[in-house]
Order: structure tokens, then sequence, then C-alpha cells
DNA sequence: GCTTGACCCTGTAGTGACTACAGGGTTCAG
DNA sequence: CTGAACCCTGTAGTCACTACAGGGTCAAGC
């Protein structure tokens, strides 16, 4: 093989992405395909280490494959402003904030109900909560249905 | 139609649970089949309002489909100790709590790195982020890439 | 030259928890 | 009797991979 090429277990190493992972990103067009040996083998130029590298960061921070394609046409054009990355930045941070805001509450309801230690389940806090105590549902609804 | 029975929609109604995702729970064994009329629609009985609404509450806290299948087989037991209970309630506190330390280690990236403002592509601090600086990769290896 | 094991290929199906049709049938009020 | 609102089944789509099945290729050691 050439030395100046790498096979896509050798690209895959070198950014940190599986090769099922790599061969997927060819497929939804997040890398160019690669010219191929006679056997069909990619090879890919050594550059193409830091476009996975960049995309694998992407997805560390939270950013969808579409938000990623998007970044990386903007690097494409660096004399242009980056009003549309920022943008992006910004709608992204608002959405882990706000999963952030969902799971602090479930944590919180959770923390609450968590742990009874052993009583029986008649008595468990958990399954107290999970229950419903209106008028038209009873306990026995529930248990009812046959296991 | 019989007044003790409710129609798929009214039980979706009545429980905050879409049509659809009821048929769902159906399909993967969380609720009964219930029995049917001449026509094939679905009768339940008023009691399963309850049931839907406790797997509700349990996707509302975060639990999985098979974490729910489990609370519920512990509902119909009210004379065990709720030890399993217990014990799942934990574990999905500490997924939760680990699902808000990395999201929010990702907060705290994005928003050191957010926001350029209108700088040029090739200042931005975003895109710089995410790109590789180590000797063996450069910017120009990603921008040269065709579109 | 042959074997062995590590690598590579394609294509398909599975994950979780729904959601969204397509293409029909039923019910009921006006 | 008509039309809207509801119901049915079954399939495919979502997202970002992951896991095969069932092959082919390559390089090193004997």
């Amino acid at each position: 093989m050439s030395a100046s090429t790498l096979t896509i277990g050798q690209l895959g190493n070198a950014a940190g992405v599986n090769v099922e992972t790599v061969r997927y990103y060819e497929k939804v067009g997040l890398i160019q395909p690669p010219p191929r040996s006679a056997s069909g083998y990619r090879h890919y130029p050594a550059g193409v280490v830091h476009r996975l590298h960049f995309i694998r960061r992407g997805r560390e921070l939270g950013f969808t494959i579409e938000e990623i394609r998007a970044l990386l046409t903007l690097a494409h054009h660096p004399d242009e402003p980056c009003a549309q990355a920022d943008l992006l930045a910004r709608q992204h941070l608002a959405e882990v904030e706000a999963k952030i805001a969902d799971l602090t509450r479930m944590r919180d309801e959770l923390s609450k109900l968590a742990f009874c230690d052993g009583h029986a389940v008649h008595d468990c806090r958990l399954l107290d909560a999970l229950s419903c105590h209106d008028d038209h549902c009873s306990v026995e609804a529930v248990s009812a249905s046959p296991t």
C-alpha cells in the first residue's frame, strides 16, 4: 500500500472513530468516497483524519449529523462571516440547556421518592408515586390485570 | 357502545397518551389486548386508564419500557418487599445523574466557545475548537475537500 | 506455495420509543 | 344518506450508529 494513504482501519484509529462508523459517514455524505485499490479497498488521503476528527468533536459536543454537515460547509468558506456557525452553536446550547433542565426535574422527582429500603410493595413510595389516586381509578384496577 | 368501556381514543384522552402509542404499548405487551366489538374496535375496561397513567408517569420520569414492565409486575404483587423497585429506581437515578453530568460538560464547552458575533469563519472560535491542531493535520486538509 | 489471522468488502437488520402514513372500514349526528 | 370523526392493519420512517452474514484480500511465517 502507498505510504501516503490510510486504510479505513488506520483512519478510524487515527481519528478515534469506529470503522463501521466511517463507512456510515461516507454513506450519509459527511466524508467523500475515497479512491479504491484494484481489490476495492478504500485508501484515504491523510487529510481526511482531520475532517473525521472535526466530525467526532462535533458529535462529542452533541451536534447532530445535519448540524455538523452545515459546520463543515462553513469551514470550507473561511472568508465568510461565521454568523451562521454562531447561530447553530447558540441554538444547540439552548437545546442542551433544555435537556439539562428536563433531566434535573427527573432527578429531583426520583430522589424524592427513592428509597423505601425493603418495605412491602403496597407501601413503596416509587410504585405509589407512579400510581394515580383519582377517584375514578383504584390500585386494584392495576393489580387486577392478569400477569 | 357500552357505557362502562372506553374506545382507544377515549382511553388515550383519559390517560394523556396518543392513540398510536396505546396500540404500540399493546404490541410490546405493556397493556393487555382488550376485548373487541363485532367490527373489531377495541373496548377497554375503565381500569386500564390507571395502568396507562402509571406507564406515562414512568416514561415522564425517564424509565425505559423494560423498566416499566418490571415495575408493573412488581405492582401486581403488593405483599412482596419492594427491594427490586428500589434497586431499579437507584440505578435509574444514577443513569440520569450521569446524563446530567455529560450534558453539563457539553454545555460548559459550548458556552466557552460561543460566540464570535460575525467574525470571519477563519477566526471562528466554534469552528476552531472543532478543528485539530496537531502537526499531522492542517486546516487546509479540511478546506481542500470538494463541496 | 500454503496457511493463518487480521483486515477489508457489501448489504441488511436491529436498537428505542414512538410517529406517520396508506388504504381501508365503522359509527353517528344532522 | 352523507360526511366527519373515529377506528382498523401493516409498513416505513426517525437518529446515529452497531452487529451481523457471508464473503474477499493481504502479509507474515513456515
